[in-house]
DNA sequence: AAGATCGTCAACCGCCATTAA
DNA sequence: ATTAATGGCGGTTGACGATCT
């Protein structure tokens, strides 16, 4: 029998002999057993000492996505769920980079919660999720209705003790806000102070570098031109022509230097032009309680950000 | 009550970079 | 310098439970 002949027929045999699937309770035990005696590492010799019919890929896989003992269970928090949008702006689909800043949390959660809930409303609002005007969406309108969820709940007072990246200066502001009776402006002034205070080049705020602007524009616009062409035509979908009007809003107020305008992230406090395009259900949109709305235990899902425009 | 559809998430796959022989 | 093994990453799949009709 040639050689070749016989390699062959020996990987078949290993292959063969290789389980596939969901872990079994045995398989977990061994495979948390071993480590726990001999480390991690070297994953392939790792599988046949411990006597898993697995490659040692899936061991690896097994270990870092739900064995290893400092992995989170359970729904992401706010602030994690911020982080996220924040820091996909940021880097993009880095899946593993995003990860590294939420402890405990895997990439592969991360590109679930990625997959599940915020493609899906890119899928709804018909708009590539890697788009620059899906991005814009998520800057202007998704992670400031973050914010506006977690300055309502108990969890945003425990955010300034753990390093966050919000700057201290931004409760400050809400305080002074809420002692002015400015409800929604609020919000603009945080993403003000995210904007001045956050280290990064590109941060979660609606200001977007020079060499984005363009784009941005361009794309904003066409989200703008489709609502035009049909203002009420996309049926059932009227959050996403409020989206479109707010998008407009934002493309036209973009400044000489490639930022947006203190007045565009103003959403409390549109233009007159905008208050004339708006429709009455857009204002009564805004005067809907965010805060104490289905807020319970600091954990929510990305559709009830989007409330009241959710998709049904 | 039952089948259809949807959403979630663990697991797999293929590719690429790095390292050791 | 080359090659094989290994680890890491992002994309995709499929099982399964939940919800809808």
């Amino acid at each position: 029998m040639p050689s070749s002949t016989k390699t062959s027929t020996n990987s078949c045999e290993v292959a063969d002999q290789l389980r596939r699937g969901p872990w079994t309770l045995e398989e977990d035990s061994l495979l948390i057993h071993y480590i726990a005696r001999h480390g991690e590492g070297h994953w392939n010799l790792l599988a046949k000492r411990a006597g898993l019919r697995r490659t040692g890929k899936s061991c690896r896989l097994r270990w870092l996505n739900y064995l290893k003992p400092d992995v989170k269970r359970g729904n992401l928090t706010p602030h994690e769920q911020f982080l996220i949008l924040e820091l996909h702006c940021k880097w993009g689909n880095r899946w593993s980079k995003i990860a590294q800043e939420l402890p405990g949390r895997t990439d592969n959660e991360i590109k679930n919660y990625w997959r599940t809930s915020v493609q899906k409303q890119a899928r709804h609002l018909k708009i590539d999720a890697n788009s620059a005007a899906f991005r814009d969406l998520i800057r202007c309108f998704w992670i400031p209705r973050l914010l506006q969820k977690m300055e309502g709940s108990a969890f945003f007072s425990s955010m300034k003790s753990e390093n966050s990246i919000l700057p201290q200066s931004l409760e400050q502001t809400m305080k002074q806000q809420q002692v002015a009776g400015q409800g929604r402006g609020s919000l603009s002034e945080a993403i003000q102070c995210l904007e001045q205070n956050s280290d990064s080049e590109q941060c979660a705020s609606p200001r977007v570098s020079s060499s984005e602007s363009m784009n941005n524009n361009i794309s904003q616009i066409s989200v703008f031109a489709e609502y035009q062409t049909n203002p009420f035509g996309v049926t059932g979908h009227n959050d996403y022509n409020t989206l479109a009007k707010d998008c407009y809003y934002v493309a036209n107020n973009v400044d000489s230097s490639g930022g947006y305008d203190k007045e565009t992230i103003n959403l409390a406090s549109p233009s007159a032009a905008v208050k004339d395009f708006m429709t009455d259900g857009d204002c009564q949109l805004a005067g809907n309680d965010w805060v104490n709305d289905g807020f319970a235990d600091g954990i929510w899902s990305m559709g009830e950000l989007w409330e009241p425009w959710s998709f049904h």
